[in-house]
DNA sequence: CTCTTTGGTTGTATCCTGCAACCAAAGAAG
DNA sequence: CTTCTTTGGTTGCAGGATACAACCAAAGAG
């Protein structure tokens, strides 16, 4: 039985609504990795995510990682593991748990991570130059509450 | 409505706004290709991109899909040979250029990309249930504006 | 003290991608 | 018409991301 109050889609306002929002997220997720990679060279999409999100955890293990991002645990093992060769994060014993440990930016993360995102800043600053503060807060209102969701 | 610390200058806002698209835009770019892989086994974020782009252009060569997507023509190559021996695409020559070639869409690819079409729609339909339909128009408008800045 | 669970690493295989070298056709220059 | 350059495509090669499986070490349950 449809519990659903929506009424039958495949017409209507509503369904070119989600089309257009599943089309232009898509566009948008095929574009992310190039762009990514103009932001700041030897910085892949994901490295960046994985230092930002060490950053704003202050530190966490790497299990922590890889359920955040659903990813596998040897995938974020090699990941954390370039990091590491590059200068970028440290791994110190968990005080708590000896099996694992916990891995933070390194000073040098620290200062590569404020540049990227100054860059990142300024080229967003710059696409949505010509927006409303109102446009801006609903727009970032929107986006978190879709991914909210997930 | 995202509370922040409630900055007083509006620059502050405009700030907080960005970083937040920002940051929302990424993590959904990080996750699109693991929803992508849900939607449809076998069928790639990029393969999937490709080949719907074959269906609304009516179909187009190769240079065009590499320009398109800012890949390398050896990856386009690669990926639309793979299509083809899926069965998913056919080629045939050019009339107007004997180098080139018209890339379109197989029968199967069209019916294919149809099931994929419904799948998605119906994912996206059901991760937006809740929206009202103002909140999904405003929504679609608002990345519609920011992917044509492109 | 075993047995199971959990955090990490490494081996293997697959896929995507870019760069470079190459081929064939088209177009320009002479 | 004959070169020379440009353009569309393919293939060889290399690098990187990822998953799965096997493995090790520590923690926790019984």
């Amino acid at each position: 039985m449809p519990t659903s109050t929506a009424p039958p889609s495949g017409t209507g306002v509503r369904a070119d609504s989600v089309d257009a929002i599943q089309r232009e997220l898509t566009a948008f997720a095929r574009r992310a990795r190039s762009m990514a990679s103009q932001i700041h060279p030897g910085l892949t999409l994901v490295t960046y995510t994985v230092l930002d999100h060490l950053h704003e955890r202050g530190g966490c293990r790497g299990t922590d990682l890889a359920t955040h991002f659903m990813l596998d645990k040897s995938t974020v093992s090699r990941q954390v593991a370039s990091l590491e060769r590059l200068g970028l994060v440290e791994r110190t014993a968990d005080p708590e748990d000896l099996r694992g440990q916990i891995i933070r930016p390194s000073t040098a993360g620290e200062q590569l991570l404020n540049d990227v995102r100054a860059r990142r800043h300024q080229a967003f600053l710059q696409r949505l130059a010509d927006w409303s503060d109102e446009d801006l807060e609903r727009f970032a209102a929107y986006l978190t509450q879709y991914n909210d969701r997930a």
